[in-house]
DNA sequence: CTGAAAGCGCTTACAG
DNA sequence: CTGAAAGCGCTTACAG
């Protein structure tokens, strides 16, 4: 293995000029850089990244932890995430938290690797894996809200979102709109249930307790729910559902029981992923910039690992839009 | 930061046998290991990647190179991996090649990390890129068919799968059947092909060369591929698409051109994502095992990086199955 | 602008 | 079964 050392020998120079070339921590004349990357480049050297972490503290590793991989939503935040990081030479690691018994434990494994900074999904991770990163001193990102006790954090206003989304549905007539959410404790379906609310207030509507059923974030909470909210006597007339997954499950129970999407029960999901426009009627839904999340959350990550940050808390909000399909 | 050394101390141990401990490496007695165990949940002590790599040489990284994220069906993939490395306390870092300007520079950086092992899906890799993760000395895995000079690999039978669903069109009276692949050069396009063109052949079909159009892995590569195909004045009777994403795609223009699948033109995909079940009508395909790919790659590598393996090559096949549904 | 030397926190022969 | 010591390949004060 080639190491600094037979670098330095070939050029003719110290091991310590050789590191300063590489890291660019100090300056070198050009006389000497040119003939110490002729003599790496000759050598095909590449440092060994567990002595530089010994000795400078970093991994040069950011880590993404997701509630679940099936849910396309999240590879795309991935994706973005590896567009910035990418060039800066930056590894990220995924981790779905959906395999572990807690998503705690998958916090402590990366913070074990010392991975240098981190972007969680909060998502079902217990306010104590939260408290254990903030104590481990690391820069990290959350999504969708402000962590307790600060920190960075993304959204693309779930509020505005979902308020927006129901909005169209009383425009488009519908009096009797039910929720149906994802698990009750986690932030998304809060933020977009207090959205739903606050257009039916807005709209003069009543709130009813009974129109919101809280289930699971997925096709299979889909049809749980809507089993629930349309076997029912009086059926609403329209549902607001927290994702595209759900909303999927939805049209599932609705075609099962011959209901036809929106004659009788509108329907919106939320997302926009790409099923969303396959599905039969396409969804109305509203448009979560994944990617650009992703994009985002490292930029706010490289930011404070560059060290030119202040603040305890940034926020960063992305935009979304409305898309009106088939489905309403 | 609590390091081995404070450990040692509040154990009254020597710094090695706290080593010994935490790596199994070599026996502790029973009453040594215990009191050394409470001392590191006492400190919360935590190894330092860095150093145990600097010495003991590995990282506890494994890489996946895929070439895109934005069709789930690598998600899975990692997902799987994740299933069997996680218990492992092996990380997993996921890089989309398609952001970099060759995959070559992937695997190049992903050296330069002294990453373990990494599973490549070729599709696109150039030769090159193999040859020097050949050359690093690194257990790797490809997908689909074994890498030129040989290595492990997974794959699920492309061929038998494609002959499967073309033979099912033929079964079903179809007589001039198209093949739309993804992009020519990729191992996926080959193997399929050859089984579309061997079901041709046992049912004494003619193969046309004009018949077989090769463009994109992705929707908008179906939707190119069927302008060409369903423009023509011999329009075929059924097209088996390379990958679900193009036969998507094919639905696009059929639905545009008014054109009714199957009764028109049949229509298969390949790989049974969720969204094909989704589309409407909703797609005849061959499932194919993502999330046990990912296993069976994670697998094969940690049983090199255990040690227990002397064949250069070795193959683990999957099932695939055809699943029938509306479009054929 | 450059070099010699110490040391990051571990693991692993070596010795008992 | 256990300990003392060397050293993995770098980076970073320290000195010039």
């Amino acid at each position: 293995m080639v190491g600094i050392r037979e670098v330095a020998e070939v050029a003719g120079v110290s091991m310590s000029t050789v590191s300063q070339v590489v890291s660019g921590n100090r300056p070198v004349s050009a006389a000497t850089r040119a003939r110490v990357e002729a003599a790496i480049t000759h050598l095909g050297y590449r440092a060994h990244p567990g002595a530089s972490q010994l000795r400078g503290g970093r991994t040069g590793t950011i880590a993404l932890i997701v509630p679940t991989l099936e849910n396309p939503f999240y590879p795309l935040v991935a994706a973005g995430m590896q567009d910035v990081l990418v060039p800066r030479d930056i590894l990220l690691t995924v981790t779905d938290a959906s395999g572990m018994d807690r998503s705690t434990n998958a916090i402590h494994r990366l913070l074990s690797r010392r991975v240098d900074a981190m972007v969680a999904a909060p998502f079902g991770i217990p306010a104590a894996g939260l408290a254990e990163l903030h104590d481990a001193g690391i820069p990290f990102v959350t999504l969708g809200e402000e962590p307790p006790g600060g920190g960075d954090y993304v959204h693309s206003d779930d509020v505005r979102g979902a308020r927006e989304v129901t909005e169209h549905l009383i425009a488009r007539g519908r009096r009797r709109i039910a929720f149906l959410g994802g698990e009750e404790s986690v932030i998304p379906t809060q933020q977009r249930l207090a959205g739903y609310r606050a257009a039916l207030q807005a709209a003069g509507l009543p709130f009813r307790d009974d129109d919101v059923v809280c289930t699971e974030f997925t096709r299979q909470g889909g049809r749980d729910g809507a089993a629930l909210l349309l076997d029912r006597d009086d059926r609403p007339d329209a549902i607001v559902a927290a994702n595209d997954l759900i909303a999927i499950g939805v049209l599932d129970v609705t075609r099962a029981r011959g209901l036809r999407v929106p004659e009788d029960v509108a329907l919106t999901g939320y997302d926009d992923i790409d099923a969303a426009s396959l599905v039969s009627p396409p969804l109305t839904t509203i448009e979560n910039p994944a990617r650009e999340i992703g994009r985002a959350c490292a930029r706010l990550l490289l930011e404070r690992l560059d060290g030119d940050v202040t603040e305890v808390t940034r926020a960063v909000a992305l935009s979304n839009r409305l898309v009106v399909r088939d489905s309403t």
